[in-house]
RNA sequence: GCCCUCAUCGUCUAGUGGCCUAGGAUAUCGCCCUCUCACGGCGGAGACCGGGGUUCGACUCCCCGUGGGGGUACCA
């Protein structure tokens, strides 16, 4: 038989990282195994679910990678089924009419400190079968609750082992609502039946719900797919994620210039190893190595700096190519852009190869290109303070000195560093005592790419005209 | 409250009774490279939650405790 898993999001906000990872376990199992992977949008709670996730969430998945051979499957389109197999459990005697109101029960459960589930029972165990049917059949408004058997319910968990509850602390609950509309418990179980789901693997918050569902497949008659549910990530303080420990959506993170490749790898790694020592994983190399048999119990800590040092390690990693395509999406809206340079591939090219190793996101990729993509130059406070406010009689005579030495200089790093070297000498100063002004006035900026590379990058005429502009500054100062 | 579940460096993890004076990665610190910043190289510091068992021997098995997380809706 082949394996059929499942990804069931619900469309009441954007794609969560942890469902994300959910996903990913899902997908890289449903691709390593052959299996089918379906998708499936729970939206049956309609005061939150909106299209506008539904669209958000498959977007995710989209720039993820995760692709889906079955769906999107609307969990609302199901509802009919859902209804019947709920009023088929209520013929069968397994489930019963709840025609009290909610708040009354749950008012009185208070006062006799009981479950609300219990006295539900109790009034409608009061209530005869043919007073029941009458009632209904009048137009009074009914709940249909599942009648949990006593007894002990065990399933068996893939990352869990065996697992049992006692069919006591599990409370007769609402599988239809006074509406007519399904509850959750009853629709996964329903559509994870239609779909002929084989494997459901989902997230740990999930596991305390489990023995209702496979009390409710147990019921219906149906077979039970295979569970396993994967540890929950966390904040930083050890609480589940939420929007106070930062970026939740994966969409937020596509912002920030962390790459699909980079999360993807960094999500797999969060409850799962390959068993040795690799980190930097390709999607390809994750379904070669990926098996439940390693999924962790113990929940994980999202921690944003291993997942940017993982990002640059594979913004290092992305041929050039790619990256210029990149920073170009990246820089498309940037009006003081250079257009022609941007244009101009082989140039772009270089461009990225001096950056690309100093640059952990795509967002630094793109400011550190800034100098050199645009032409108002912007000057660092710290950067001309520290090389040229703090002696500027100094700054600019090594300045002209340079000067004079570019105009008729072989431009290429090699001649560019002797010759700067040797000129340092004649001064009788060190190379870094030339070189730091002269980065200030080319980039701005305290930190750069080696400063010959920048020479050549930007050209003579750029650069001359850039030092002209730097000296015409430091005598204003 | 009740039920379920988890527990190795700050963090991600390796470890399935002797290979562990606990390995790797990240973060951090130091050194090297060096025109700066990265990259890279080398090195340091840093963990088996506590208590009982079981065993010749426990990070590994069992029990209790503690702590964290989850569930307990006519939400999903």
């Amino acid at each position: 038989m082949t394996m059929r898993v499942r990804f069931a999001p619900s469309p009441t906000g954007y794609l969560h990282v942890g469902g994300a990872r959910t996903a990913l376990f899902n997908w890289l199992l449903a691709r390593k195994q052959g299996g089918v992977f379906v998708l499936r949008v729970e939206d049956t709670d309609r005061e939150r679910s909106r299209p506008e996730h539904t669209q958000a969430i498959l977007d995710g998945l989209g720039w993820l990678g995760i692709d889906w051979d079955v769906g999107p499957i609307l969990q609302s389109e199901g509802v009919e089924r859902h209804r019947s197999d709920a009023l088929r459990l209520l013929e069968e005697g397994k489930a019963y009419r709840d025609f009290s109101d909610p708040a009354a029960v749950r008012a009185e459960a208070e006062e006799r400190k009981m479950h609300p589930s219990r006295v539900a029972r109790e009034k409608a165990d009061a209530m005869s079968v043919d007073e029941g049917t009458a009632r209904a059949a009048a137009g009074d408004v009914f709940a249909v609750r599942f009648r949990v058997p006593d007894g002990e319910t065990r399933f068996t968990d893939i990352v869990h082992g065996e697992v049992r509850f006692g069919n006591d602390d599990i409370d007769d609950l609402v599988i239809l609502r006074g509406d007519g509309t399904p509850i959750y418990n009853l629709a996964v179980v329903s559509d994870d039946a239609e779909s002929q789901i084989t494997h459901v693997i989902r997230g740990a918050d999930h596991l305390s719900n489990t023995p209702k569902q496979v009390l409710l497949y147990r019921a219906l008659g149906l077979p039970e797919p295979v569970f396993g549910h994967v540890p929950l990530i966390h904040g930083t303080d050890g609480k589940r994620l939420s929007k106070r420990h930062g970026a939740t959506a994966v969409g937020e993170y596509e912002g920030q210039g962390i790459l699909p490749e980079a999360l993807v790898n960094f999500l797999a790694l969060l409850g799962w190893s390959p068993g040795d020592d690799r980190e930097i994983m390709e999607l390809e190399e994750l379904i070669a190595a990926f098996s439940m048999e390693r999924v962790l119990k113990k929940s994980a800590v999202f921690d944003t700096e291993k997942l940017s040092w993982l990002n640059g390690k594979h913004l290092a990693k992305k041929p050039t190519q790619e990256l210029v395509e990149t920073l170009r999406a990246r820089l498309a809206n940037d009006s003081g852009a250079d257009a022609v340079r941007l244009q101009d591939s082989d140039w772009m090219n270089s461009l990225v190869d001096l950056i690309k190793s100093r640059s952990r996101t795509v967002e630094d990729l793109a400011d550190n290109a800034m100098p050199f993509v645009r032409e108002d130059l912007v000057y660092e406070d710290k950067a001309v303070g520290k090389h040229w406010a703090r002696d500027p009689e100094t700054a600019l005579m090594r300045l002209e000195a340079v000067t004079e030495f570019l105009a008729d200089a072989e431009w290429t790093e090699s001649a560019l560093e002797e010759g700067l070297r040797a000129m340092a000498e004649r001064l009788g100063v060190g190379a870094g005592k030339v070189i730091h002004p002269l980065r200030v006035a080319l980039t701005g900026r305290m930190s750069s790419p080696g400063i010959f590379e920048v020479l050549v990058l930007l050209g003579k005429a750029h650069s001359l005209r850039r030092i002209e502009d730097g000296m015409a500054r430091i005598r204003a100062l």
